[in-house]
DNA sequence: TGACTTTAGGACCGTTCGGTCCTAAAGTCA
DNA sequence: TGACTTTAGGACCGAACGGTCCTAAAGTCA
């Protein structure tokens, strides 16, 4: 298809690399050099392929934000309810340990004053994602009877992103998995009676 | 008390400034410039009372952390309940509108990967401060009848604690205040009733 | 006054930053 | 072969980085 010699790497894999530096140290940390060390790529090849850093930064968002989707559609797909599914999630985050990195889209969130408006909007588009994949596992759920129906699943997964987001955090700055586990048994009792009334 | 050309700034206040910065950019993003723009020092003084950058971020982080935690206990102190004090805390991490910063203890969690050992001893410190505040706030509650006994409170102020960081996340991803303010109270509802059984 | 200290400002440091450009080699196609 | 493109590598850029040092002025005390 293409005349020339061909791409001597995976534009995808390098993706990946890539992501996982910014990932564990954040866009501003993260220096060129570090790029250029974890892709394998010479500066040419990274500035021809990608762009700039923030482009390439931007490309990196995307790729991985829809190989979690996918993973998290995987995961449901696989698992015996909505439920859980929904508590495989938190026990991944809480198992997870501190150290490195958390994942790239919260972290960005997290991140997001330094960066523009278009990195905004592409964390607000991944959220919307990752949380619709949460309200079908609930109304999965709602329709199976193993939920109550007059809780909107819609609010109810806005609970579990921002648990996601909030364990993490909590298991960054070094809280304990054991206390963090029982307190993910709390959110989930949430999922198994009615809210209210 | 001490002989020569008296301090022309007051310290604590210089570091509250530098804190707002550091609170809105983050460590990495904040430049020694804009430190000095902030402060109002020249650098020679800021060298001088301080250190350097990193040193200043971590009195900063443990001026900030400090004056959090008084303003918890003095809300609480002020709140008809433990639980009006808890919603108190998130109905204002929601309405804090999204783009600039956040919590520095929170943000700093975040960014934890780059940064030392001896910041991340400080924020897991502030983390069990803040939960003791939440803790002290579910166990009177508890004394008084308000919320079933059964429940430890240290496993829900982790959630609280949780619920936090992680509403701060999605508020700052562009979700929803109205959406987010519906979760909230699902999230309350764990202070109303038996959480098991 | 003299001892002392902080002040602002700037010179200066080496390093690193992100980024551009060029060259020569190498791979792929018609 | 010739056309085309990517490759690695390095030279080079101006700017900004964090940080040190020095100076001259200014404020406070005994």
């Amino acid at each position: 298809m293409s005349i020339g010699r061909p791409l001597s790497f995976d534009p995808e894999q390098a993706l990946d690399r890539v992501s996982e530096v910014f990932r564990q140290r954040g866009f501003e940390a993260t220096s060129l050099q570090a790029l250029l060390a974890a892709s394998g790529l010479s500066k040419s090849s990274l500035y021809q392929q990608y762009g700039n850093k923030q482009r390439l930064f931007e490309q990196c968002l995307e790729h991985y934000g829809e190989r979690i989707e996918n993973e998290m559609r995987r995961g449901l797909e696989q698992a015996a309810s909505g439920r859980d599914f929904i508590a495989a999630v938190l026990e991944q985050v809480i198992s997870e340990a501190a150290p490195p990195g958390g994942c790239l889209i919260f972290n960005t969130a997290s991140d997001l004053g330094q960066l523009d408006a278009r990195v905004a909007r592409r964390v607000n588009r991944f959220f919307v994602r990752f949380r619709a994949v949460l309200i079908t596992a609930l109304e999965q759920d709602q329709a199976n009877g193993l939920l109550p129906e007059p809780v909107a699943a819609r609010d109810l997964a806005n609970v579990i992103m921002a648990s996601i987001g909030g364990l993490r955090l909590l298991s960054k700055g070094g809280m304990q998995q054991a206390e963090l586990r029982r307190s993910c048994a709390l959110i989930l009792t949430l999922l198994e009676r009615p809210a209210h009334r």
